[in-house]
RNA sequence: GCGCCCGUAGCUCAGCCGGACAGAGCGCUGGCCUCCGGAGCCAGAGGUCGCGCGUUCGAGUCGCGCCGGGCGCACCA
């Protein structure tokens, strides 16, 4: 299909050179036109609008022009039939009937691989996603950004590029955050031996915390209990941090997420990162003392007000360090990079981007996605979220209830810039109001039939491939369906270069509509063993077109339900 | 107050770089099981695309101004 399109985009540009040559068109930059599936049927499988475009350039008639490229398009008979203007200057292609029984042989062909391509040419791309403090267990806003950024690194790759997943460790020993955390952890650890210690206002009171002090107090006993409190609480923080790390790349794991790399924000103080960060800034001169702190000129490169990079305690901020974190991606050398970043940090990004231009970085490689909030609802209910105060339904338990595969479906829905409200309950049920289903049943039943096929020993499954006659394929469920299949690798090159996962969820369900529709009027294994193995060779398109674009989502396509 | 996002069918949302009669799911109404899985299929009702102005041959889509909602505006991350 991208051969369709591009052959077609090629045919179309020697058309306007040689009308140019001969003097017929006038233009030196061509307008930015496109190659499309036309909305409707009756006007062709393909259509561009250039005729419309360059008219509007060049003030001259659409259909005129139209009429001149036509003159001039040499185009492949093998692919394409005809080729027609429509009334207002679109140009139409009509393919060749057979072009759809092209793309279901192709299908079948490439399997796994159908609906890749390698548009990336093998270019590398770094998605940074989730990046939690590791003071808490995940919960469903660290699941949206998962899965966003996973099948956003999903279709990359499906398209050809070189993808590397990062998480990045909110772990600075010296945030704010992490010395609550310790410090909340210590409460814990004090009053499980009976000691009225008393948590702090703005402590971390969940649950867990309390589970973390138990096991600290299981593996070391009383040994913590007499030491001063300042080394208590940094010894307590490393042991919580390693330990809230560890379930969250478990959850992870589950979630179906794997890292290529973990990257630990104390890590780049350590190694003294943060402190060349600063000081480049400084050199830059882009920094002036204010308060006894260093102020950054963010307001210089678009920001609405000036960021402080060290406090007047001598103490760098986040700013300060994903500064280093952001020069680290840039000196790996990755052709762009994308973050995933939650509603709460939607504001930051001028902050960053500010930052790191004033350095000379090329911000213009750097994308920032930032999703909206998702609420949790629970039988007609919002459940209630905050960390601090532990009221939080956990993405584990998310994932007990509802399953990874709906889960990840639900998350996937709507775009990036809609907010979502989950309803679990409606994640939970196993009926047509829940979308997962639909798709995952379609694809089981495709499996279904080979099953009772090969039960059957129908005599369609030996009817070599070479041998399948595509062309009995005529009824309009049939071509809708091939249709549908045909659009994958679109539907994926578009999903991949615009980020926009969702729309994985809208083609799969199209998919399986096509799909069913075709089960329901159109016996696959039937008495004529021609028509059944060109009906089998469709349901397995089918059946391979939706393995795919569930894989992509990273939903898993069970044979049976 | 400033910034970002959103406002499309009863509900939840798609709508690609402006394009050909505005789409889907759920819900609602009415049909479909001799036969490969009815977790399914078919048909139908349902819309001033928040409002106004502008750009254009053409605007749900772009620009400006309102109205309504969400989020963010720390020497927190």
């Amino acid at each position: 299909m991208v051969a369709i399109r591009d052959a077609l985009t090629k045919a179309l540009l020697k058309a306007l050179e040689k009308a140019r040559s001969h003097g017929e068109i006038e233009f030196c930059e061509l307008p930015r036109f496109i190659v499309e599936r036309p909305p409707h049927q009756t006007f062709g499988d393909y259509a561009t609008n250039i005729a419309m475009m360059l008219g509007k350039e060049l003030k001259r008639d659409a259909k005129e022009i139209a009429d001149i490229i036509l003159k001039h398009l040499d185009l492949d008979s093998g692919l394409v039939e005809r080729v027609e203007v429509a009334g207002t200057g679109f140009i139409n292609f009509y393919l060749r009937s057979d072009w759809l029984c092209d793309m279901v042989r192709q299908a079948v062909a490439e399997d796994e691989r159908f609906g890749h391509s390698n548009i990336g040419d093998g270019q590398t791309v770094q998605v940074e996603f989730v990046s939690a403090n590791p003071t808490g267990p995940l919960h469903l806003g660290h699941g949206r950004g998962g899965v966003l950024g996973d099948v956003i690194a999903r279709l990359l790759s499906a398209v050809g590029f070189k993808v590397h997943r990062e998480f990045y460790i909110n772990d600075a020993a010296t945030s704010t955050q992490m010395r609550k955390f310790g410090q909340s952890l210590e409460v814990r650890y004090l009053q499980s031996f009976g000691h009225p210690a008393q948590m702090p206002e703005d402590g971390y009171k969940g649950e867990y915390v309390v589970d973390i002090a138990s096991e600290i107090r299981k593996e070391f006993g009383d040994k913590y209990l007499h030491i001063p409190s300042g080394e208590r609480v940094s010894i307590f923080t490393q042991l919580a941090m390693e330990k809230m790390l560890a379930r969250q790349r478990a959850v992870l794991e589950r979630f179906g997420i794997n890292m290529d790399s973990w990257v630990s924000e104390q890590w780049l103080y350590d190694g003294g990162r943060v402190r060349e960060a600063i000081e480049r800034l400084i050199n830059s001169g882009w920094t002036y003392e204010q308060d006894e702190a260093i102020w950054l000129r963010t307001t210089s490169f678009g920001d609405d007000k000036d960021r402080v990079l060290v406090r007047s305690d001598g103490t760098p901020t986040y700013l300060a360090a994903d500064v280093a974190y952001h020069i680290y991606k840039y000196e790996r050398g990755f052709k762009s990079l994308i973050n995933i970043w939650g509603p709460d940090h939607h504001g930051y990004v001028a902050r960053l981007k500010a930052a790191l231009k004033a350095l000379g970085y090329d911000v213009s490689k750097m994308h920032v996605i930032v999703y909206q909030i998702v609420r949790l609802f629970k039988d007609g209910e919002l459940v209630p979220m905050g960390k601090r105060e532990g009221e939080m339904i956990t993405l584990e338990e998310l994932l007990d209830w509802a399953g990874v595969d709906a889960v990840r479906f639900f998350l996937l829905m709507r775009s990036a810039d809609s907010p979502i409200d989950f309803d679990v309950t409606l994640a939970t049920k196993q009926s047509q109001e829940n979308p997962v289903y639909y798709v995952q049943y379609a694809h089981a039943r495709a499996c279904s039939i080979f099953k009772q096929a090969s039960i059957d020993r129908h005599p369609a499954l030996t009817v070599p491939k070479d041998k399948v006659n595509l062309s009995l394929l005529t009824h309009s469920s049939e071509q809708l369906l091939m249709r549908e299949v045909a659009e994958l690798l679109d539907i994926v090159s578009e999903a991949a270069l615009r980020y926009e996962p969702h729309r994985l969820t809208s083609y799969a369900h199209q998919l399986a509509t096509a799909f069913h529709s075709f089960y329901t009027s159109c016996r696959v294994l039937g008495d004529d063993e021609m028509l059944s193995a060109a009906r089998l060779m469709l349901t397995d398109a089918a059946r391979i077109a939706i393995r795919n674009t569930l894989a992509l989502m990273g939903v898993s396509a069970p044979t049976q339900m």
